[in-house]
Parts: C-alpha cells; sequence; structure tokens
RNA sequence: GUGGCCAUAGUUCAGUUGGUUAGAACGCCAGGUUGUGGCCCUGGAGGCCGUGGGUUCAAGUCCCACUGGUCACCCCA
C-alpha cells in the first residue's frame, strides 16, 4: 500500500459518520439551549498566538505543535486548542463591543503531534464553549452544568467532576512560593521529572501520576486554603451553585490544568470507561487571557472537550446514530421499467423522500439483496407488467408485507 | 521522545516440535422452476503470510533490522 493516513490521523468512515453526526446534533443542541452560538475559526493561526495564551513553558507549545513556515516565512501553526483563536477572534472583530457577556461554542479539529494511543489522536475533534464578558461565579457554574448537560442528554453516567481553584494573579504566586520551598525540601526524592517542574510550575508536582511523588506530596498545602477572599468566595459561590443544580462533584485541590492561562474555577470531567487518557473535557476560568492578547482587560470562563473520547464511550455502549437509511428502494424488473424507476428516483427525492435505485444494472434478486442490506424500510417491484397496470407491489421489507399500490401517488405511502 | 505487545484473505482469527498445492468464520460475487430480500444449500473470486536481510536441505513458523499498528509512560480533551 502506498498511501496512509499520516500517523495519528484517521479517517472517519461512512458506517461511522451517522453517529458521528448524531451526537454532534444533540451537541449543537444544549448549546442552543444554553443560548451559546457557534464561532467558526481558521484552523491555522500565527504561532505567536499559541505561543502567548497558552503558555512558552507547556508541554503542547515547547514539543507538540504542528509548526511551519508558510511561503512567505511567517510562522504559522495548526490549532493545538480551541480557545486562544476564539479569543483573538473576539478582540479583533471587538465582538465585546456589541454585548457584554459573549457566549460561543466551536467543535472541529485540533491538531497535536503526541505518540498515539488508545484516546490520543494527532488529530483530534474537540468542542467547547467560552462566556467573555462575565466574572461571576454563575457563569463558571453555567459552563459546568453545560458540559455536564451534554453527557447527561448523551446517556454517559460513568465520569466524574472535579473542580478546584487554582487562585488568581494575587494569591497564587503567594501559594507557588510557599509550595516550592516545601517542595525544595524533598526535591531530591522526587521523579526527575516533577524535580524540573518545582521552578517551572510547582503546582504541577502535585497532580504527578508517580506513585512515589504522590506520597511524598501527601501533605503539603494546597491552594485551596491560601485562596485569598475574592478567590475563596467565588469558589464557595460555584460550589453552591452545582449542588444547587444537582450536580455532583468531588473538590481535588491537586487538580491543574496543563495550560497556564488558567485563574480560579478549574475543573475536569473524567470517565472511568476510558483508558489511560481519562479526561472527557477540561477548563475553567481565564481572566487575564483577553488582556494578555492584547485586549481590554475581559473576564472569562470556558470548557474543551474530546469528541473521540466521548465516541469511544459511545460506541461501547451501542448508541445509536439517527436513522439515515434510504426510505425506498425501486427494483426493476426489466428494461423496459429501467428508465422509468431513474425518472420516479428523481422525482421522489425531489418530494423529500430518500431513495435508492440499481446503478449496476444488477439481476432483479440482486437488487432486492442490495435493499435488504441497505436497510430500506420499503422496495417496490416494477416491470412491463406493472408499468402497464399503473400498479405494483410496495413491499415493507422489516414487516414482510406488501400491498398493491398505484405508482402515481407511490409518494402516499412513503411515511 | 522512551518502553511493552502485535503484524497471515475485505474483516476477525487458526496455522501443530521449521517439512508438499496456507485454512476457517463472517463479508463479497454467482446460482438454487430464466420477475422478488432476510434463513438455508451449492459454487466462485480474493493472500509475494508487513518489507528487507540472515540461519537451514527446507521459513508463515527461528534470528536481526526497518516500517506500520497498538497500549503504556509523558502530556492532555
Amino acid at each position: 500500500m502506498n498511501y496512509r493516513a499520516i500517523k495519528g490521523t484517521k479517517d472517519i468512515l461512512p458506517s461511522e459518520t451517522s453517529r458521528w453526526q448524531s451526537v454532534e446534533q444533540i451537541i449543537r443542541d444544549v448549546f442552543h439551549r444554553f443560548n451559546y452560538k457557534e464561532i467558526r475559526t481558521p484552523i491555522f493561526e500565527s504561532t505567536a498566538l499559541f505561543a502567548r495564551s497558552i503558555g512558552e513553558l507547556t508541554d503542547i507549545v515547547g514539543k507538540e505543535m504542528y509548526t511551519f513556515q508558510d511561503r512567505s516565512g511567517d510562522s504559522v501553526t495548526l490549532r493545538p486548542e480551541g480557545t486562544a483563536s476564539v479569543m483573538r477572534s473576539y478582540i479583533q472583530n471587538n465582538l465585546g463591543e456589541a454585548q457584554p457577556l459573549v457566549k460561543v461554542y466551536y467543535l472541529g479539529p485540533m491538531f497535536r503531534q503526541e505518540r498515539p494511543q488508545a484516546g490520543r489522536l494527532r488529530q483530534f475533534h474537540q468542542f467547547g464553549a467560552e462566556a467573555t464578558g462575565s466574572p461571576t461565579a454563575e457563569t463558571d457554574a453555567e459552563i459546568i452544568a453545560l458540559a455536564i448537560e451534554i453527557y447527561r442528554r448523551l446517556g454517559i453516567t460513568n465520569y466524574a467532576l472535579k473542580i478546584n481553584s487554582v487562585g488568581d494573579e494575587e494569591c497564587r504566586p503567594r501559594y507557588k512560593e510557599i509550595l516550592r520551598a516545601e517542595l525544595k525540601k524533598i526535591s531530591d526524592k522526587l521523579s526527575p521529572e516533577s524535580q524540573k517542574r518545582i521552578d517551572q510550575n510547582p503546582m504541577r508536582v502535585l497532580d504527578s501520576k508517580d506513585e512515589r511523588d504522590q506520597g511524598l506530596t501527601a501533605h503539603l498545602p494546597l491552594i485551596v486554603d491560601y485562596l485569598n477572599e475574592e478567590c475563596a468566595t467565588h469558589f464557595q459561590k460555584v460550589k453552591s451553585l452545582l449542588t444547587a443544580y444537582g450536580i455532583p462533584f468531588t473538590v481535588d485541590g491537586r487538580l491543574v490544568r496543563g495550560l497556564d492561562y488558567y485563574t480560579k474555577t478549574a475543573f475536569e470531567i473524567t470517565s472511568t470507561e476510558l483508558g489511560s487518557q481519562d479526561a472527557l473535557a477540561g477548563g475553567g476560568r481565564y481572566d487575564l487571557l483577553v488582556k494578555e492578547l492584547g485586549g481590554k482587560s475581559t473576564p472569562s470562563v470556558g470548557f474543551a472537550a474530546g469528541m473521540e473520547r466521548l465516541m469511544m464511550i459511545l460506541e461501547k455502549k451501542g448508541f445509536a446514530p439517527s436513522d439515515n437509511t434510504p426510505t425506498l428502494f425501486i427494483a426493476v424488473a426489466d428494461e423496459s421499467a429501467r428508465e422509468w424507476g431513474l425518472k420516479t428516483a428523481m422525482h421522489l427525492r425531489s418530494k423529500g423522500f430518500k431513495i435508492e435505485i440499481d446503478l449496476l444494472q444488477r439481476s432483479l434478486k440482486s437488487q432486492m439483496k442490495e435493499a435488504d442490506r441497505q436497510q430500506t424500510k420499503f422496495a417496490i417491484v416494477v416491470g412491463s407488467t406493472e408499468l402497464a397496470n399503473g400498479k405494483a407491489l410496495l413491499k415493507d421489507l422489516s414487516k414482510h408485507t406488501q400491498q398493491e399500490v398505484s405508482l402515481d401517488s407511490l409518494h402516499q405511502f412513503l411515511q
């Protein structure tokens, strides 16, 4: 075989697209119920946008981006996530000037050059939402509830919501210093990865999967205990709203987001039905980002979720997509009926019916087999006799019944 | 980037201590009173056994490399 899809990319085949479309439709519907409008941004942006927003020191920017020079020598990057582009667009198009709160969602491919594994591809799909312009805890709670509602609608049950507050530009640096000092005391016992993080991003050490690290850091202070009053009040409000909404959650004081722009609320939704890549969705508040990107200081909250991971669960659960099968298969018994069949197919399609007809000049038996394979609701067999009589047998393929119908009023029987 | 496992028809797999023409199931195609699906029956097409080296009288089977896949680390959705 000469050509294969690039490592870490996948074809979504005709046998799978119905399921994807159904799921996407439900996701869009939930977004619309919360009055979020879709935004579609380009899938590539100038490299600097991502470096600035996601953070120069993150793994995403440091080693996972598809970055290249275009023919004019500009450095461009395939988007590794959605928020940066949305915020860029928000600023560029002055979306915040038309209304104080802008609520948008997106759905589309993202790109990160990681080693592929279960639930992790190089081109993958994310959906997400951003609510920009509100500092209130109500907005954080809405974003979380919105994400949860999508999973609820899709019938996902084995998930867990973890939340945390990562503080703001005032209390977080203070906490980081305290934590850093504590980590330095045990630094020689920590994993090499964690040692590196002590200076760069000490909070990530608490998030380490390494069991020895977890044991060593078990008793260290958590940021929830060092929040300033504003952050603490905000966090409290988010929690009480989630409780009021009937959304179960656990506070995980070690939860940290991988992108640098988060402040205050951080959350993650994980599923026990996935492999080691078990995060279904993640998000939080990022009050500093818009200003960081050159806009007016504007508070914002959002989340992003992985489509493939969601599809993995839904496929396992046997999620049934909405019906896409043809309504009628027109089977022609002889040459005299072929042209009639083709014309009738066109006519009925224009009336809004899903019609299939054989294009391979196959035998009647083969046509019937094809109708069965396609799981069409009805099949009709037409030959010279039927054309002469103006009547034919319409067969209900699942009920195994048939009735004589007039060829002129076929559409009346196709419900 | 590091490591484990895997690689045989379209698909899922079986291939005995290396030993003649590489098999099954499903799928596909064609038939089964020349105008009728699903079940059943019969027949058929379809494999340089991932690629390249090596060991051997003999390699799908053993060894090495490469490529690809997969899972995990890492990271994250």
